[in-house]
DNA sequence: ATGATTTGACCACT
DNA sequence: AGTGGTCAAATCAT
């Protein structure tokens, strides 16, 4: 099994790789040729889609506990250009694949590095589409900015473990480090329906609030005084509109300008957010609820709320062996 | 009134 | 003991 099953990963990932570094070339040559920014959001799609689609495979792959696979990528350059932009490879994606060797996974983890765009990074009124309820903040040693917890607001009524946090970053203070716990396993976390006129002209407030904020946080030393360090409330209507900016970039790679930012979720500002994943060693601590989820109504829940191809794609999951039923099949950053 | 956020306290881990 | 994460009462917003 396990060399057949190497074989087709490898296959796979090396296939999605040279898919998405065709889409790269020629989202380069298209922006060179075309000003305007509708192939450049088409190709955004498509990268995303590969981005998932790898990122499925090697989270999985990584959950089997078997990792080797992908760890020492053989050929060409699977790991070390999966960017969106195409501007640097990433290191780090590796790193984050890097599997926890004796633990076996608990929940996914990743990190999406979201930057606001305060030049035209906020006209975007939406969200990552699930509703999230602010739990707690905290500051960090050693960072300027504390640390906002959140849960997914339905954790109660559905078992729904998703968490985030979100750390605004030290360097660049228009970059946001959002860390996704676990994903969503409740069906009320997408909101589909698209925001009202009302909401809109509440989101734009916010926005305005948001770039007020900005400006303001610089030192924050007092903290009575200062607001809630850029966290939005959850009560923010997602739109339907999804779109998918992710790439896998390294530290301190910068997305460029190009995007459309959007707003993705309640304090995880829009737009150029690139993410990393990792086997989520803690959490031991949460139980496993709910007598049974199926991976199978996991897939077939998830490949519901997404228009995604891939939701209907048959992987070589071993359904025993590993897929967290938390997998991000339908996290922001994936099948969007 | 209800639900979300804030924030100090508490807990677990190292 | 220090730190990060969570809890929960108080407060705020709708």
């Amino acid at each position: 099994m396990e060399s057949g099953l190497t074989w087709e990963y490898e296959t796979l990932i090396n296939e999605l790789t040279q898919g998405m570094e065709k889409a790269k070339q020629l989202r380069f040559h298209l922006g060179s040729i075309s000003q305007s920014e509708a192939p450049d959001l088409l190709l955004q799609r498509i990268l995303s889609s590969y981005e998932k689609s790898l990122s499925i495979l090697k989270w999985n792959n990584g959950s089997l506990g078997q990792a080797q696979i992908i760890e020492a990528p053989t050929s060409g350059a699977p790991d070390s250009s999966v960017t969106v932009d195409g501007s640097q490879t990433s290191e780090e994606l590796n790193k984050n694949f890097r599997d926890t060797p004796k633990k076996r996974k608990l929940h996914p983890t990743w990190t999406e590095r979201v930057r606001i765009n305060s030049e035209n990074g906020l006209e975007g009124p939406t969200d990552d589409g699930y509703s999230w309820r602010k739990y707690g903040q905290k500051d960090i040693l050693g960072a300027k900015y504390p640390r906002s917890y959140y849960r997914c607001t339905y954790r109660m009524v559905q078992n729904c473990w998703a968490n985030k946090q979100v750390q605004r970053s030290d360097d660049d203070p228009t970059i946001f480090e959002i860390t996704y716990k676990g994903t969503h396993t409740c069906n009320q976390c997408v909101n589909p329906k698209p925001a009202s006129p009302e909401k809109q002209e509440q989101n734009q407030t916010l926005l305005m609030n948001l770039k007020a904020n900005l400006r303001v946080q610089t030192e924050d030393l007092d903290k009575k005084e200062m607001p809630a360090h850029f966290s939005f409330p959850s009560t923010f209507e997602q739109e339907n509109y999804y779109f998918p900016v992710s790439g896998f970039v390294d530290e301190n790679n910068h997305v460029g300008p190009t995007y459309s930012p959007l707003f993705y979720s309640p304090a995880t500002p829009e737009s150029n957010y690139f993410y990393q994943m990792r086997d989520y060693g803690e959490a031991s601590n949460l139980q496993q609820h709910s007598g049974g989820t199926d991976i199978a109504d996991i897939i077939s829940t998830h490949a519901s709320t997404t228009n995604s191809p891939i939701g209907g794609m048959e992987f070589s999951i071993d359904p025993h062996v590993d897929l967290d039923p938390n997998f991000p099949f339908n996290q922001p950053g994936f099948f969007t």
